[in-house]
DNA sequence: CCCGGATATGCAAACGATTGCAAGAACAAT
DNA sequence: ATTGTTCTTGCAATCGTTTGCATATCCGGG
């Protein structure tokens, strides 16, 4: 008693029955075919509509193949079970919904196990969407590789890659190493500590930016000052505590992201050293955070909005059978107090 | 040539011939019936998974009437035209990402127009969910309740009103604006701003606690200090602006949101006041952007992690067809910087 | 009065899966 | 040799739409 199942959904069968015409009379009357009488059709549109009936889409989909639905992946990594909170993914998400729903596309929000990106393949297989996009690359360059090689529309939010055969569209990770580095080195700071899991090919990258503008000025790497702190935030503090009570010194800090950062500094607060004075800093992202923070963020600025517009337009042209170059958006460093210019 | 489109995806019907079985045989055996022979099954079964076959879930979902997939509705504004953003709904889209994952469900994530939330009914009129959970009641209490009264399986994350027809799980509302306005009287402040939209029910509901907080302490609530900003956070500056250009004198500030709360913060430090000398400010949320930002924000904390799970627990309750009373999660203030203990 | 051409509607076969029922095969008991 | 059981498998109907084709109705012209 009570159920909310004891309703059962209307069918074109009941609208066809209290219309007092036949199913295909409706199907046609609803899509606005010309066959239909102008009366008669206008007449089961009222209808339809005054019961709330809508169109099962199960059916409709099976029927004419069709399906506007995008899976979106965000994974997650199972050993540490960590959700999906990271603020810049979020907003990701967030740009994404907006380009699919301007496009009239539905949009699948899905989890999976960051070691089995490949397994993000059975929303297509199984015909839940039409495509896929995948949020990072994680360590599994080779699954994504897999995938587009079995024809899986699926476009990767990540750094381009050398041997890549699925389109990938990121910020110029390259560009935001070079840009926060070589910002500290013009202020005169030459120790600068690279914050960030190298094994994550945007990670790479940056630290490739990095390595490059320490070589423009003549400086070599030091293995010390490079800190592969894992993604997770609260286990990359132990690290710069680490580093800070270590006799390695340093007077600057690229971070991989803003959040990162913001460890940072609290990590240099934490052994008696001012920021930016002793030690500079750099996050990655620009989110809102870094604007408010104290200090307010030096941080390379990824177009967030613009993301979810390019993925989803590179999907789409994959859906219609062409070829989708990678794409390289532009990203800018906004220069606030934690690396201000003359610091 | 080169297409995505020309590799058709394979069906049922053609495991079962290169299996040299039926079509039937094929569904039992990945269904695991024990009607199918062993040997048999177990054949299928790798045959099936060395073509990375998934079954087609339209055709089951129609044949079984079935359904895994829950709307999660994120209403924006059409006049602002303003995009899924801010963080605190964000955190929900995630939290929510995570409880549906965990119970096996499908989340389709999709924008509606705030001023017509009904119309997120159409997901489940058209079976592409078996429920909706939506973020926010914006102006449409009444909007809300005809949908539960159509009998659609919707929840809310909300406050809890008179005369409710639908589930809503959502923070204490009322207990949060009386534990942050309390939390200011106590350090001595008496000119309170509230900073909110109060056509929202929740922050209605909070102004509740704060009017209750002032009556509490022998205040009438003055209305030149209810700011009712848009929610948008660039609009609200102005209105901010103003007030601290005009004669009216306050010592301390009620925001609706996290991010409302570090406007007043620029505001009042733009007219050479400062925080929380002069003005004390108290956020809501409590992002991370509260920990990081400059001050520190005292903030009433909001259980995002258990509100994916209430909210999705609310929904499995009324798809089993029992009534799922509204849910009230406790907040708590936390306090920082920004309206400290002794200030 | 009959016929041709619109115009409007219905029949029935798909789409890809599931499942009740029937039936074939193998074997033991009579 | 006949019958009954048990174990496997296939047939065919079904889920709710869409759409090619057939059909019914109505009109004016010959």
């Amino acid at each position: 008693m009570g159920s909310s199942a004891d309703t059962k959904r209307l069918q074109m069968a009941d609208i066809a029955r209290l219309a007092g015409v036949s199913v295909s009379t409706v199907s046609r009357a609803l899509n606005g075919s010309t066959l239909i009488n102008a009366e008669t059709r206008e007449r089961i549109r009222q209808l339809a509509s005054s019961l709330n009936y809508s169109i099962n889409l199960s059916a409709q989909n099976l029927r004419l193949q069709k399906n506007q639905t995008v899976a979106v992946v965000v994974p997650y990594d199972a050993q540490s079970r960590q959700h999906i909170s990271d603020p810049f993914f979020l907003s990701i998400v967030g740009s994404l919904a907006d380009a699919l729903t301007d496009r009239g596309y539905d949009m699948l929000l899905s989890r999976v196990d960051a070691e089995a990106l490949d397994s993000a393949a059975t929303l297509y297989d199984s015909g839940k969407a039409i495509g896929i996009v995948i949020i990072g690359q994680w360590r599994h360059h080779d699954q994504l590789n897999a995938l587009a090689a079995r024809k899986v529309p699926v476009v990767v939010w990540g750094g381009q890659l050398p041997q890549q055969l699925y389109c990938s569209v990121g910020g110029d990770n390259v560009g935001g190493g070079l840009q926060a580095t070589r910002h500290l080195l013009q202020q005169g700071r030459r120790r600068i500590v690279f914050l960030g899991d190298a094994q994550l090919p945007e990670v790479q990258l940056r630290r490739q930016g990095y390595t490059q503008a320490l070589h423009e000025a003549g400086l070599a790497a030091d293995p010390r000052l490079e800190l592969p702190v894992p993604f997770e935030i609260t286990a990359a503090r132990g690290a710069l505590d680490r580093l800070c009570a270590s006799r390695t010194r340093f007077d600057a800090v690229v971070a991989c992201s803003d959040l990162l950062a913001l460890q940072a500094v609290q990590a240099v607060r934490a052994c008696g050293r001012e920021v930016p004075r002793d030690v500079a800093v750099v996050g990655y992202d620009d989110m809102p955070v870094a604007t408010y923070s104290d200090p307010p963020l030096t941080t390379v600025h990824q177009p967030v909005a613009l993301a979810g517009a390019e993925l989803v337009d590179a999907l789409l042209t994959l859906l219609r059978g062409e070829r989708a170059a990678p794409r390289t958006l532009p990203v800018h460093l906004v220069v606030r107090d934690s690396a201000p210019l003359g610091g």
